[in-house]
DNA sequence: CTTGCACCTCTAGCCACTAGAGGATGTAGG
DNA sequence: CCTACATCCTCTAGTGGCTAGAGGTGCAAG
């Protein structure tokens, strides 16, 4: 029976001592055991659920949809057509961000190829961004 | 002389009146003349102005560069070589967020081809989020 | 002259944390 | 046993870039 302490359970999870407890305050993680002198004690399932919340997070899922996947995954029986749902609407968002951010890379570009370092009134980067009208892609 | 009001300021611009109120504030947007009755009176270069921190907006720039930039645009004897580094940074920050949403969205594409529509114990969305060691890309 | 919209200021809220103050606890070495 | 020091505790406030709402004033049309 080793004690997990709130760091230790940081530096497995790789979820940050003060974000462990803020997870806690918004209900994402359960209130953990205390020791005697009032030191949150952890168990390996926590490790796991906090594990899963920062992948989630990594992979871009807010926290309220992380808080349905969870109450998923407490209740196995359940279908997955929710988490399933919850990854495709994920799944439209990313693909539609990479589109805009593809679209403002080629714009980018052109607006620092058209900089010759000369001064700032006849700077391409700063032209292109005072008029919309000189972007040659249409998206933002 | 018309008066430019906040709110055609607003539908000229695309910038919202309260967004408009907020840039004041922080030092984006001088302070306008006001009217009798105290209310905003803008300028067409003030407009300009709005429209020029959308558009950067827009790019992605965050304030503190749109800041940088307005101040190069009101001096335009300036190089232009600090415009140039700004909108170069911005996309080397681009394209690397491009990289990673395609590695995410690929992950996302294998979580839910994965997924039967089962229980959701045997999920693979649900089981892929809860290991990372599952990923087939290695990048966040 | 009244209706109703647009304007004003101010405060608080959003998300997901992060930072810092000020104090208690736990542990390793002497 | 004592001390030093890391780690822990709670609490409040701050971040960025707005957005929402309360409670009040200005102004133009009918």
């Amino acid at each position: 029976m080793k004690k997990i302490t709130i760091g230790e359970a940081s530096r497995q999870s790789g979820v940050k001592v003060p974000t462990i407890r803020y997870y806690e305050s918004i209900g994402l993680l359960a209130e953990p055991n205390r020791s005697e002198g009032n030191q949150r004690s952890y168990e390996p399932s926590d490790l796991r659920r906090l594990a899963f919340i920062r992948h989630a997070r990594e992979l871009g899922f807010e926290v309220d949809a992380i808080r349905a996947l969870l109450t998923l995954q407490d209740d196995p029986n359940q279908s997955c057509a929710s988490a399933d749902a919850i990854a495709k609407a994920r799944l439209v968002e990313v693909e539609q961000r990479i589109r805009s951010l593809t679209a403002l890379k080629a714009e980018l570009e052109t607006m620092i190829k058209g900089c010759v370092h000369g001064r700032v009134d006849e700077c391409r980067v700063i032209e292109v961004l005072a008029d919309h009208g000189q972007c040659t892609h249409s998206h933002h």
